[in-house]
DNA sequence: TCTGGGGTCCTAGGACCC
DNA sequence: TCTGGGGTCCTAGGACCC
């Protein structure tokens, strides 16, 4: 038994803990840069606000209806979800942490006629540890434990919580389950499946061509079928893997023309990657950077990129922001308003693991025992508190964030910055 | 005026090896 | 005119997720 916990509308929830104002009416939570709307109440998605619209196409709406606005405040979502997630363990031998929101828990072994009481237990203890309401589906495999949560979040009768161990009952709802909404089946693979005459999850368990399925869906396809068959494909994750691509970039607040911000702004995104970098014990072989502007303008168009392999893997931030800084000469074109630019970091090994370059192996570590002390002294005095200079000051490319709410959980900016 | 950011996995095809 | 057979590894691009 699989049991999927998500949390309901989660950024607006974090908000309403600590936020009073915030409860009892439309909220929603902006992306980066004041973007998009990536987070709604239930009373948000009343007013008829569809996920994932810009801002400005509802700012008025919102009003109207007297809502509330928030800009993302990430550090309060991860704090919330280090509390929600810690909670969760208690109640299972193993979890897979599937994201912010997210948790599938192993219920292996548990009694059947348990398990209905057991996830309305626990849905009860998130709530009253951390505020934060959650929904849980149960079911044999993965991709049924997500059909039945999302179905107790949209059903009046299972309150959030439902159970999928009967087979006559999992018919009946998969039989009113549209395939798009199936975990796994994006918009291609809705056509193709409609293409087959198959429109719901029933339809696609029931489906008896299995080579057919293969050949159009690949193997990815096969394994949700399997799935809502009750045939475990897709194993629980219980241990963090290293990550093995790092991406970090950014929307600018204003459009920007002139070089050395945009200079300052790729410092600033290799400094954050190779923070990353270092914090899950990796080396990086390759660095990759792009600038573009705004393909929502009518404004002349342009995307440069490049990339640079090293001979030796490094985790130096000196040696990423040095490399990324030359190919922004080579990239840059003038008369252009940028909008967004980003680093990757890309061929990660574990750190000790690394292959070197025999004719470089005197400056292996040369940078290693500063960045060490750089990390602890940001960790311990926040953030940006020692930084390459490359990296700027007046950050006249940094995104928008104008409705963020205060950091409630976590050390105040304001005390670090008269430190 | 104003349209996010960060990931994973799979496959096909090219480059290369003996 | 005619030019083998069997592999591996890497990368780009597609599709999907939250």
């Amino acid at each position: 038994m699989i049991a999927l916990v998500d949390c309901n509308s989660f950024y607006v929830s974090c908000e309403r803990v600590f936020d009073l104002s915030a409860r009892n009416r439309p909220v929603v939570v902006l992306s980066n840069n004041d973007g998009c709307v990536v987070s709604l109440s239930k009373e948000a998605k009343d007013i008829g606000i569809p996920m994932g619209t810009p801002y400005f196409k509802v700012k008025k709406l919102i009003k109207e209806n007297n809502g509330k606005v928030f800009s993302s405040n990430y550090t309060l979502y991860g704090d919330l979800s280090y509390r929600v997630m810690e909670t969760l363990k208690r109640f299972a031998p193993k979890i897979e942490i599937y994201s912010i929101d997210e948790a599938f828990l192993n219920l292996e072994g548990f009694r059947k006629e348990e398990a209905l009481n057991y996830i309305k237990e626990i849905k009860a203890v998130v709530y009253k540890e951390t505020g934060i309401p959650v929904s849980i589906g149960l079911a044999k495999t993965k991709v049924l434990a997500k059909l039945a949560n999302i179905v107790s979040k949209k059903s009046t009768t299972h309150k959030g919580t439902l159970c999928l161990l009967d087979e006559k009952e999992t018919n009946k709802i998969l039989s009113t389950f549209p395939v798009s909404d199936i975990w796994g089946i994006g918009r291609k693979m809705n056509v193709r499946l409609h293409e087959l005459k198959i429109r719901n999850a029933y339809d696609f368990k029931t489906f008896k061509n299995d080579k057919l399925i293969l050949k159009k869906m690949t193997k990815v396809g096969k394994a949700i079928q399997d799935e809502l068959r009750g045939v475990s494909c897709i194993e629980l994750e219980d241990i963090k893997k290293r990550k093995k691509n790092i991406l970090s970039s950014r929307s600018f607040g204003k459009k920007i023309s002139n070089k050395q911000d945009i200079k300052e702004a790729i410092a600033s995104h290799v400094t954050s990657a190779a923070e990353k970098l270092r914090k899950q014990k990796s080396t990086a072989q390759s660095i990759h950077i792009f600038i573009k502007t705004n393909k929502f303008s009518d404004t002349m168009q342009t995307y440069g990129a490049k990339s640079f392999s090293f001979l030796s893997p490094t985790q130096s931030t000196f040696k990423l922001v040095s490399k990324a800084l030359d190919m922004v000469d080579e990239v840059f074109r003038e008369g252009f308003l940028y909008y967004k630019c980003g680093v990757s970091l890309s061929g990660l090994h574990n750190e000790d693991e690394s292959q070197h370059d025999l004719f470089s192996f005197n400056d292996i570590d040369k940078d290693l025992e500063i960045m060490r002390s750089i990390d602890s002294l940001n960790k311990y005095y926040g953030s940006e508190c020692i930084k390459v200079a490359a990296c700027g000051t007046k950050k006249h490319w940094q995104m928008l964030s104008q409705m963020k709410s205060k950091a409630f959980t976590t050390r105040v900016t304001e005390l670090l910055e008269v430190y």
